[in-house]
RNA sequence: GGGCGGUUAGCUCAGCGGUAGAGCACUCGCCUUACAAGCGAGGGGUCACUGGUUCGAACCCAGUACCGCCCACCA
């Protein structure tokens, strides 16, 4: 046996080397391999999709990524998992589009755009409303063009052909119809309300759009009359305030109500009316009521029909006459406070007082509750079928317990403002007239003479709702519209469910005659930093995709993405994961090359006389498939990346090279095709995972054109082979105790010693030459003498270590053995032992823990005959 | 103020009723002719806490404590 490793083990004939082995560098390189695919399968055009194909569609729309900027490392998550999903469709067999394009993302493309003039001491006024959009095309065109080049690196296989733009012709035109049509339904209007407002941005928000936060004020109580004491963290707006109310069944106030009273500062008399909606245990039970700047007092206006006074501007400045005009609110505030102390009418003030304030989410200034003219979509109806949607699992949520929120929010959501005071987006299509009159005008209709447009244009979010259906073409029953609407599924951060997600369903419902834009939607979570830490820049913990790209690979970027992606959870990645998913891809580059370099082929492996280990890892492979589909098809790409990683290189190069690797030096030429099956087979599969490093591979191993069109894996029973895999895990128990022995005694890897075998009539017969072979055991000479004899399971390998073998060490740990298998017993008994257990335990359970008590005694009697022996 | 989720090896996370797992990190030994971006062996956890259910709990139930996220018009 011990020719089997002092000679070469590849006894390959030298026409087939020639002719079968392509060039493989013996380093992997993604730099070399990225560059080399990208652009011929867009060339070929594999990614364009075809509505006219008798396929079943599988359609993805690309979450149209905002024009500020490039892609983070969010984006690449978001891509990698729709790439993973559109490659795997198609090589189902699905007509497959994946619908690329940007979003124009009005109010914070505009913010950068002058954040930007601002540097150059400009602003937006400074150019004019035209020359300023102008401007927002330029600063576009600069930024899609860098997101698309990252997309590119990514090697998202997306349909070029059909890149969209929430601002092109065609969306702008959706748009119009879809305002058009809500307007003309009654669905949009136009009111004054107390809206969200930026006074930095100066435009409208909706909800969304501002972010609470836990911020220190101060509660201050105000002395109104003898009687009534209001407490506010807003002082400035009580030079506002047209009333004071308390609760209807208050019986403090009861006497009052229907009086008046004079609002300090400024001489007014206010009445004090009866409302519900006050908290009598809150506070004074009491309240100052503000109409114009709060939203619920606004509220018990309109129910007791008071004035509305406004005290400031859209800037924030008090616009009040009197000492505090000018002011900002910040300013006005404290000298309200003052001015009211003096006059000895703070009764008590507690600082510091924590309480949620909004802010713009933009550009985080404190939100400013504003009385204005503004457009809104009745929300009533289209958020009913949204949730109904859900309800009925039309449209299904990943993972489930999302849909919670989904729900708590479509189903008490406000009316959504959309009117932005903004210049960047599209514009309202509503023209007004000389006495009034207002008019809504459709995509092809012209606006009455001498009628103006409303200046505003609308929220963002409303381009973005029509993408899903927008971007096929909509308001026209396009091919494309027919053929991939509804979408297959909808992948995205779990972040934008309401911003986006409902919106799309709402009007993907109310557009496309109640049939929902996806059919499933698929949450992933945010990438985290290697501690969990949100990522961001003041922290410098934020990873630029392409960095990672150029120093790891797009293929391990992905992959270190996709492995930690679980269906609605974090992502947590390191630049050791990335080093990681690269030595990964190394992994396989030199598996293939090693199969390569002995003339691996694809084939035909009906006649082939296999042996117990190509069984083996035929059988595995079925498994694996098996379960990658399962994994894919639950959006658990954790799950199929370990399965997948764990098994290319635990199974397959580890055990199975190992193993093919005697099997080529005995002349067995068959493994070559089991090779060529098993490698074809896994870089099928990680294919939708690492696509560059799986074409590469897998075209130099076929001589194929491309992975991308190739089929995906699919079970084959026939393989399976439960015998098989049971030999060779007794087969690895061996070699991996042997092994131990070995280290443990201290004998170099290479060192060989001379063995006897105890194979005969065990499970693994015939596995000698592959047991010697791994384990580097020499035939026993004449003068053979054991100085260790080890069993395992049916097996006992007797050793002449020459003299090597440290035997305190031995001893040591033949005891630690000893132990654990008579503390295994002991557990194993005690259980056999309960009565309860046997009575109540299923049967299967029952005959484990038997077997594994057999087990740990055979081991116990084992354990101890070898240390006695030591002893001698 | 409501709701959701988490707490498992040094770090990030799987496992979700029947012998505690992975990757990285760590220790020891190896340039064994696919790969040192590698190979082999090993150490390391009263599965947050307290009760309960069960023959049996990391897993189910209740409560507690921290952590995270989302929503919210209590001045």
């Amino acid at each position: 046996m011990d020719t089997l490793h002092g000679a070469f083990p590849f006894p390959v004939s030298l026409e087939l080397v020639t002719v079968t082995t392509p060039e493989l560098p013996t380093q992997y390189t993604p730099a070399d391999v990225e560059t080399r695919s990208y652009e011929r399968w867009v060339a070929e055009g594999y990614f364009h999709a075809d509505p006219g194909s008798s396929r079943t569609p599988y359609t993805i729309v690309l979450p149209p990524p905002n024009v500020t900027g490039s892609l983070h490392i969010g984006h690449a998550l978001d891509h990698s998992i729709q790439d993973a999903l559109t490659r795997r469709a198609r090589m189902l067999g699905h007509e497959t589009l994946w619908l690329p394009g940007m979003d124009h993302a009005g109010i914070a493309t505009q913010n950068v755009v002058e954040r930007e003039l601002a540097k150059q001491g400009r602003s937006r006024h400074d150019l004019g409303r035209e020359a300023f959009v102008e401007r927002v095309w330029e600063w576009k065109e600069e930024s899609g063009g860098k997101i698309l080049g990252q997309m590119r690196k990514l090697g998202d296989g997306v349909d070029w052909a059909r890149e969209r733009f929430t601002m092109d012709e065609g969306l702008s035109r959706a748009v119009l119809t879809m305002f058009k049509k809500l307007y003309d339904d009654g669905l949009v209007y136009r009111a004054e309300r107390i809206i969200n407002w930026c006074p930095r941005c100066l435009t409208a928000l909706s909800d969304i759009e501002v972010e609470h936060s836990e911020d220190e004020g101060e509660l201050v109580s105000i002395r109104y009359s003898d009687e009534i004491v209001v407490a506010t963290t807003r002082a400035e707006t009580m030079l506002g305030d047209t009333a004071v109310a308390v609760h209807p069944s208050d019986e403090r106030y009861a006497h009052l109500i229907g009086t008046t009273v004079e609002l300090p500062l400024t001489g007014r008399r206010i009445p004090v009316v009866a409302d519900e909606h006050v908290d009598p245990a809150f506070g004074t039970g009491a309240v100052k009521v503000t109409p114009a700047h709060d939203p619920n007092d606004f509220e018990i206006g309109r129910r007791h029909s008071l004035p509305s006074m406004t005290v400031m501007d859209e800037r924030g400045v008090i616009t009040a006459h009197g000492p505090f005009e000018g002011l900002d609110r910040f300013e006005a505030r404290p000298a309200v406070v003052a001015a009211l102390r003096a006059e000895g009418l703070i009764v008590e003030e507690k600082r510091p007082y924590l309480h949620s304030v909004g802010h713009c989410s933009r550009c985080k200034t404190v939100v400013e509750p504003r009385l204005s003219l503004q457009w809104f979509v009745n929300v009533g109806p289209l958020a009913k079928a949204a949730g109904d949607a859900v309800r009925d699992g039309r449209t299904s949520i990943h993972p489930p317990e999302m849909a919670k929120r989904y729900f708590d929010w479509v189903d008490d959501m406000h009316d959504w403002c959309i009117s932005r005071q903004l210049w960047w987006g599209h514009r309202i299509p509503v023209w007004y007239g000389p006495n009034g009159e207002v008019v809504c005008v459709g995509p092809d209709e012209t606006p009455p003479e001498g009628y103006v447009q409303d200046p505003d244009v609308l929220d963002t979010w409303f381009s973005s709702g029509l993408w899903p259906f927008s971007t096929l073409g909509w308001p026209e029953r396009t091919p494309e519209l027919e053929r991939f609407y509804p979408t297959s599924v909808l992948v995205t951060g779990y972040d934008i469910l309401f911003f986006w997600v409902a919106r799309m369903m709402m009007f993907g419902l109310y557009a496309m005659d109640g049939e929902p834009p996806f059919r499933v939607v698929a949450l992933h979570g945010m990438v985290r930093d290697q501690y969990g830490k949100k990522m961001s820049k003041s922290f410098g913990n934020v990873v630029d995709p392409l960095d990672w790209i150029e120093r790891f690979g797009a293929d391990a970027t992905r992959f270190t993405l996709l492995r930690g992606a679980n269906p609605g959870a974090d992502v947590a990645i390191s630049e050791e994961w990335a080093a990681g998913s690269r030595n990964f891809c190394n992994k396989i580059w030199n598996a293939t090359r090693f199969a390569l370099m002995n003339g691996a082929a694809v084939g035909s492996l009906d006649g082939a006389d296999l042996t117990a280990a190509d069984r083996w890892i035929l059988s595995r492979l079925q498994s694996v498939i098996t379960a990658a589909d399962a994994a894919l098809d639950g959006y658990e790409f954790a799950k199929a990346s370990e399965l997948l990683y764990h098994f290319a290189w635990d199974e397959v190069c580890d055990w199975y090279l190992e193993l093919a690797k005697i099997q080529l030096g005995e002349g067995l030429d068959h493994t070559r095709l089991v090779l060529g099956q098993v490698l074809d087979a896994l870089l099928r599969l990680l294919h939708p995972l690492v696509p560059f490093v799986s074409e590469e591979l897998w075209r130099a191993l076929t001589g194929a054109e491309s992975i991308v069109v190739a089929a995906w894996p699919k079970a084959d029973p026939r393989y399976r082979d439960p015998g098989a895999e049971a030999e060779i895990a007794a087969l690895q128990e061996v070699v991996t105790e042997v092994r131990r022995f070995r280290s443990d005694q201290g004998l170099k890897p290479g060192q060989k010693v001379a063995a006897r075998l105890g194979l005969a009539g065990s499970s693994v017969e015939g596995q000698e030459r592959a047991i010697r072979a791994l384990l580097r055991l020499t035939e026993p000479a004449e003068t053979f003498s054991a100085t260790a004899r080890l069993t395992v399971g049916d097996v006992t390998v007797e050793i002449d270590t020459a003299g090597a073998i440290d035997v305190e060490a031995e001893r040591k740990r033949l005891e630690k053995d000893l132990a654990a298998a008579r503390k295994e017993a002991a557990q194993a008994a005690g259980k056999l032992g309960n009565e309860q257990f046997m009575a109540k335990a299923p049967a299967e359970v029952v005959t484990k823990v038997r077997a594994r008590a057999d087990q740990a005694a055979a081991d116990i009697a084992r354990l101890e005959a070898q240390l006695a022996a030591l002893k001698v």
